[in-house]
DNA sequence: TAATGGGTGCACT
DNA sequence: AAGTGCACCCATT
């Protein structure tokens, strides 16, 4: 391929026409689904916000915390480019540390990453890929992190587990944790804020999205004790249909990362037999270094949080660039989702293109759809393949501050579904779920195994804080403002070619540290 | 060297004769003091506990735990044998693993290693070496753990902490925790107690006594909080004789370590240029397996600890093998201990070993003297080389269960020395001490750079609780029972031959695991 | 199971 | 991509 040529054009062009992205991504064959695991897997599933009939009515303190969390996927998953630092500027003026790790699950849990904290401090923070379990006899499903798979490396993880029990040797070391993905938070004392940024966007691992896991369990809960029935509904239904569709296949989205800087769409899986520099076979495009306006729009009104920690009162950001704001189809228009009875989801759009990559897509039928799809068509259309978006959606009643974003169109459908018809279903470790009544408003649209009451019995324990919003409100399309506003990259770093991804982080401070109206 | 011969032997007939240990062990000459930091430094200094003239008499809780940590370091010092497993068997009856660690501290704080959790849960607590600090500017005084001397190895932890700060580049790895070194605490839910087993009893760094150090201040606090007075005294000349003779002086005493399974005495300074098989040059012996009957004497009685946590009542063990009791003097011997004015301490015979090789001993000195001792001689004496031992000897008030016991002659002459003489210094983190008013009976016979008040000033604060031994009543001579009895190696471990130091250690149960009779 | 070993989240330093 | 002390885990036997 004219990589070179096309890396060069999309590292400069992109900015202004970020649409080339998806082109660039898709153009690369997927390969080597089952073999891989050594490569880095970059979950670039995209499909940003459709920014076709949003309204911008969002009132729920919670809402604006999601609609971040949309941006945020939508810059993280069209800047690719791995090694590259990507800002994520518009976040949630979070008040204490502890906030920020649930905001990133709402965004990476959707894409089959399960975010640790590696380390941490009053200043900063910094998340990784948890590590996968060695003894994948428990369950096979390793969620996130770098999985056991095999690498040539002569010291894979489980090869190497396998040596020491036979030759009962000792060996201590575990290279499980090989990951460079990093999302790296950093408070301001200057500006008096948080400020998050993506290192490394791509996995050496498959990525899976893992309901079972208990960090994602302590997530929802956490969802539910602040009323954050949104996001909770939005989870219920990637829960549900993750089952549906793959219960427990890791499906592997090899790509490269690290030092090659090579960049995968998400449905694209590369070769990718190395982790780190391999992936230039086949490969995809690599964005050099995206620009995308940094322009640094905080919320900076106030944060009703106080009573649900994830709220932040509405603040329309008036931000400035959103240079590449398309959003990413890709995925949706690729993959064949076995059967998504819905693909919106409350707050988290980038969701559905998890779901569908992760449960649905089979990397053959992405290849070939991979290889040649106009995104630029894609890019226009506000949710192509995306089956009933505009049938479900719905006067968001509540949270529903966005505007002018067609992939929400269908949020409020699996709200209303969930509700209505969903039964509860609490997944067990196993792939089967559970039916149980959940002590939340946890709705599951379980699935594979599920037990008979299904689509019956929905108690609303504990629903009793539950705003208008749970039963038919989701903030459908208003989630974000009509320009993305709220959220989008702030790239200064990624506008500066970082040759080695091992240089220190320099803290970046927006460039335009304060102050502009939040149009709320 | 005929090593194989003397290893050979010294592993098959130190269990009977344990003083071939210190044969061979002083056989090695020492070298390379300033440029080891690589080899593992083995902490023999030992000199066991004097048999002479205890007599058991100690009463206080407090007493018959520092009288376990005495008999327990001269087992691990007696045991010199790396790659062995020294199980302690007359333990405390430690009620929570919180107890275990400040234990372990009394008795390898004096060896100048200090000793950190490396992992621990409810029925297991594995210590280490603490890592040292790369960036040394802070306080030059590492501590314990691997600290950051040169190494033959291309990246040296300096070096290449030095080399990331000049390049800029990023470099993750710290080769600095590299010590072998461990302590494990495990505890049988069968027999209801902890045990204890000291592994690869080697370090891969010089051995330093750091007063200075956070968590030896929150160790003396914690000694302060259980009015463990004696102990708070015993470290309080630790203390000032380490700043009186070498204050912030790494003395490396390296040693290897690990798989070659190399023995040093304490004074003894290998040539140790590589950590794991460079020792066998002018080498020592290699204690294959150590048998002391690990006749398992339990602390069946009570612990009245609830009031002060270290306290246990007094038992006598009527501990049966005790095979390699000779007390080790050479360090005592070796090192010209500048001047140390009372050797003794309270309940850390080994102390006396430690600060005297820490403070005082010089290398060459040493080398000449370990190389030819007549160990047997020193082991029949109670206190070679201890100026006053004989002289301080003092009828111990409380705490004086052992018997028989040499080196505890000198005990009683710190305490009343500093009760009556010493000034209250707290140390500083320079080198200097400040004198100040302890909130506790911390008393120091600081030392350089002491204030005025030195000899004077002894505020008896918060010693409300001060029982009478803290003022003249160390156990003196009987904290150990006359054969050792509270503690003493089971080594059952250590009589088979461990070829491969990773093998999984078998648990050792003690032999004999309960129930005998402590004589006070 | 108890025992024994190790991985790793994560906040302290 | 701070290193590491520590504990919550898990795996194996
Ligand atoms: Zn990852
Ligand atoms: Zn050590």
């Amino acid at each position: 391929m004219d990589q070179s040529a096309l890396d060069a054009f999309h590292g400069e062009l992109i900015q202004t026409s970020p649409s080339l992205d998806f082109l660039l991504a898709e153009d690369s064959p997927l390969s080597t689904v089952d073999t891989v695991g050594t490569g880095t897997t970059s979950n670039t599933e995209s499909s940003g916000p459709d920014f076709t009939n949003g309204t911008p009515s969002w009132n729920d303190t919670a809402s604006l915390n999601n609609m971040l969390s949309e941006n945020a996927l939508e810059s993280i998953n069209r800047q690719r480019s791995q090694n590259k630092l990507i800002h994520l500027d518009p976040i949630p003026d979070f008040q204490d540390r502890n906030e920020i790790k649930p905001w990133l699950q709402k965004i990476f849990y959707p894409q089959g990453i399960e975010i640790v904290i590696e380390r941490s401090d009053n200043i900063k923070v910094v998340f990784k890929c948890k590590a996968s379990k060695r003894g994948r006899a428990s369950r096979k499903q390793a969620g996130c992190g770098s999985l056991p798979e095999e690498k040539e490396n002569p010291e894979s993880p489980l090869a190497v587990k396998r040596v020491q029990q036979a030759n009962k040797k000792k060996r201590s070391v575990s290279p499980y944790n090989t990951c460079p993905f990093r999302v790296r938070a950093t408070y301001s004392l200057k500006r008096k804020k948080w400020n998050i940024v993506v290192m490394n966007n791509g996995h050496s691992h498959p990525l899976k999205f893992n309901a079972d896991s208990d960090d994602y369990k302590k997530f929802k809960n956490y969802l539910r004790e602040n009323e954050d029935w949104d996001a909770v509904k939005k989870f219920d239904e990637l829960e549900c249909r993750t089952r549906f569709n793959l219960p427990t296949q890791p499906q592997p989205i090899p790509c490269d990362c690290g030092l090659t800087q090579e960049i995968e769409s998400f449905n694209i899986v590369l070769p990718t037999s190395d982790s780190l520099a391999n992936s230039t076979d086949k490969t995809v495009s690599k964005p050099r270094h995206k620009s995308t306006r940094k322009g640094n729009k905080q919320m900076a009104t106030a944060l009703s949080r106080n009573s649900t920690p994830l709220g932040f009162l509405d603040k329309s950001p008036s931000q400035s660039a959103r240079s590449g704001q398309e959003p990413q189809r890709i995925k949706q228009e690729s993959t064949g989702a076995p059967q998504e009875p819905h693909s919106g989801m409350t707050g988290l759009s980038p969701m559905q293109n998890f779901d569908t990559s992760m449960s649905g897509w089979d990397p053959n039928t992405l290849t070939s759809q991979s290889e040649e799809i106009d995104f630029t068509d894609l890019f226009l259309r506000p949710l192509p393949r995306t089956k009933q978006d505009p049938i479900f959606e719905k006067p968001q009643t509540l949270n529903s501050p966005g505007r002018d974003q067609p992939w929400n169109a269908s949020k409020n459908f699996m709200d209303d579904l969930q509700f209505q018809l969903a039964p509860v279903c609490e997944p067990s470790h196993t792939s089967n779920a559970h039916c149980i009544l959940p002590s939340s408003t946890e709705a599951h649209m379980n699935c594979d195994a599920m037990d008979a009451g299904s689509q019956h019995e929905f108690p609303h324990h504990r629903v009793q804080q539950q705003d208008p919003s749970m039963l038919h409100s989701s903030p459908a399309n208003g989630m974000l403002s009509s320009d993305l506003g709220n959220m989008h990259l702030t790239g200064q770093q990624m506008q500066v070619p970082h040759p080695d991804p091992g240089l220190p982080w320099e803290p970046q401070h927006s460039n335009d540290p304060h102050g502009y109206s939040n149009d709320f």
